[in-house]
DNA sequence: TATAAAAGTTAGACTAGTCTAACAAATATA
DNA sequence: TATATTTGTTAGACTAGTCTAACTTTTATA
């Protein structure tokens, strides 16, 4: 049986391991600046649970998740999405309250309530965030990710993957603010050369290259009023 | 911002205050054995929660709800309450299994969730147990109990109080095992004298008189098949 | 009513999770 | 490559909640 505190530990590790899907492990400094906590309260804890062999470390090291640890990690975030599902769908929660009651509502432990939650939400296989939900099986949904020339005037998007991993153009990409999650409304599209004007997350429109927009992976999102 | 464990505490005084109406207060060993603690933690906690005047409590006496300690107990009663009802009558939970998820399920933190959830549930009075569900304001919908004579062959009911509180009836009450909160189920009525065949818990049926039946007040349960 | 039993408290210890401050290793850079 | 910077670790301390063992107060009873 995992502590909160450890359930929390192992969801960070996944977390950040998705945001660098080539490079999945993790530094002391970064787990614990993502978790809020000091350095050493991370070190502690990381030593704790590659005592219990969820995560792979070692001194100065890089921390990975095993296989054990990145199952467990999977179930809580698949509370998490399903949880989040079922505050928006059924309560009526806004999109951007849905999360710090997930926060909580994930560390239920009930194998039984996980399933039966899902079989009532009809097995979603997105939450409101048009994040996969892993199944029980541990899959996660694949998203159907297309390259942003794909998205049409007036539709949001967000960016899941870079097709062009150049350094010019990463660094490009560092400019505007644009990482994987960023949010993409595409206000226009220019016939005339491809370009598109959008909106990068809640800055002021700005327009993009068709060599940009067709280095760019992203996921449409079903339109959410927030 | 209580701690789930101080939370649990405040439930436990309530319970117990429920169990003796008249007589609402508790002793630090009673508290104990409720929480499956030992005297000593008891009495720590029931100090801190002195300072913080959830209780009124000195060395040596009984504990008391102030109301503050009263209203935060009957908030979380509420949670639990309500989580049981979404457990069986969405989730298909059956009335054994609500209890332990409940108990998870009541500490979580967000006044919106509540009170949405009550509202999905459609404003329901009384939990699978027959249980009333604290309301927004605190106030608990009043019981229906109604003396075990009113209780018809087939049906089943639960022990909420007693009318005739001498000696030899609390003492007759204890030895065929019935307290607050007993099921009794009754079997048969006898037309001769009234007396009634009753299931007790899930003991054999006996015969009891109409007297006995006379002395003992009873919520009638809406049938559920466990 | 004196004493035994029950109820309750205190002191000291332990664990989990956190911190700060000092130190050590790895990496970047002049 | 030598040194400065970044990254990570260790040691020691603190809090919440728990325990055991010894002690004190209250209550019941002989």
């Amino acid at each position: 049986m995992l502590s909160h505190t450890e359930e929390n530990y192992l969801k960070a590790l996944l977390k950040l391991s998705f945001q660098n899907e080539e490079k999945p492990e993790a530094g002391t400094n970064e787990m614990a600046a993502y978790l809020g906590v000091k350095p050493a309260t991370a070190t502690d804890m990381l030593k704790k649970l590659k005592e219990k062999e969820l995560v792979t470390y070692k001194k100065y090291g890089k921390i990975l998740l095993t296989e054990l640890g990145r199952a467990k990690g999977i179930a809580i975030l698949r509370k998490h999405r399903l949880w989040e599902t079922f505050l928006y769908e059924k309560l009526d929660f806004s999109w951007d309250e849905v999360h710090e009651v997930a926060e909580q509502l994930e560390h239920i432990q009930s194998p039984k309530l996980v399933n039966k939650l899902e079989e009532f939400l009809d097995f979603p296989e997105f939450d409101p965030h048009g994040d996969p939900i892993p199944r029980a099986n541990g899959e996660l949904p694949t998203v159907d990710k297309v390259l942003l020339t794909d998205v049409k005037a007036g539709e949001s998007c967000q960016v899941v993957a870079v097709k062009d991993t150049s350094t010019v153009f990463l660094q490009y990409l560092e400019k505007l603010q644009v990482t994987i999650g960023t949010l993409v409304k595409v206000m226009e599209v220019v016939d005339f050369d491809g370009s598109m004007n959008i909106q990068i997350a809640s800055s002021d429109p700005r327009n993009v290259s068709m060599k940009f927009a067709e280095s760019l992976f992203v996921k449409k999102k079903t339109s959410v009023t927030v």
